[in-house]
DNA sequence: GTATTATATTTGATTAGTCAAGTATTTTGC
DNA sequence: GCAAAATACTTGACTAATCAAATATAATAC
């Protein structure tokens, strides 16, 4: 068994899958946006650091700073402060971002469900398993 | 289980994959150079249509065109045209290529090596098949 | 308590890739 | 055999993300 081709393969999966979720931008979303939202109401208090939504997600510091801006404009989260300490702030998933998150779902586990259609469901958790040691622990 | 967490998790991991092999520029190269060199080893004579590179990488025939461009001029890979159809140029691993590719393809398979670890190894296979259902067939 | 180091965030410059439109060639249908 | 449709590829405009550097604050060391 090659593990180079293993590694390659998730590049390509990645590229596949982004672009079947295409169908979320019915909800004026991108999937990275639902990943967002999606960890956010899996936050205690549906909000976290900027800092641990890049740890959560994968992607850096920086790259928070600017998907977050538009999504604030829009309205599906906000920005609080920390009085503890001034230099973090905080994200929060605001009731309309709670709705736009519930409703992009049904999209998501719709096109979900189809691309995972072929692996048995008893693989689906073993699957899963292997992502999180991967590095995959949303 | 939830099928949603699995796609977002893929999304991480890929994630966390591009930013590991970054030791790839030790050899001039990205990963998804190294992607594309894979294909080309792998493919009959070394060579493939610009627009099968294009369906076995997952990216779009343009993003090929792009990522091809500086890996002619590093010699990696050549032009080749077809003289039985004048739309298509055939890309060609040259003999660089192959040593570029080799040599990578030893500091690749560290870090995957690396990466995979927790993963037991009659696992990998099933991992492997079930990327492969999702559209990872490299 | 002050200097150093570490942490959280943002910003400027850059890169990798997308999509939509354009060009050139080939295939199909009649 | 010719018009219409399909295919292979490239290009322009754009977007999403990176990295490295800058800023501001907090924690640590002495």
């Amino acid at each position: 068994m090659e593990e180079i081709s293993i590694i390659l393969n998730i590049l390509k999966v990645q590229s596949v899958i982004t672009k079947k979720f295409d169908g979320l931008s019915l909800h004026g979303i991108s999937l990275t946006d639902y990943m967002i939202l999606y960890t956010l109401s899996n936050a205690p208090g549906n909000r976290l650091k900027r800092i641990d939504l890049a740890e959560n997600t994968g992607l850096t510091a920086s790259g928070i700073t600017r998907i977050i801006l538009p999504m604030e404009k829009m309205g599906l989260v906000e920005k609080e402060n920390s009085d503890r300490d001034a230099r973090v702030s905080y994200v929060k998933l605001t009731s309309a971002g709670e709705r736009i998150f519930t409703e992009a779902t049904t999209t998501a586990e719709y096109i979900s469900k189809k691309l995972l259609n072929g692996i048995v469901t008893e693989n689906l958790s073993v699957f899963a398993g292997q992502l999180k040691i991967l590095g995959g622990d949303l």
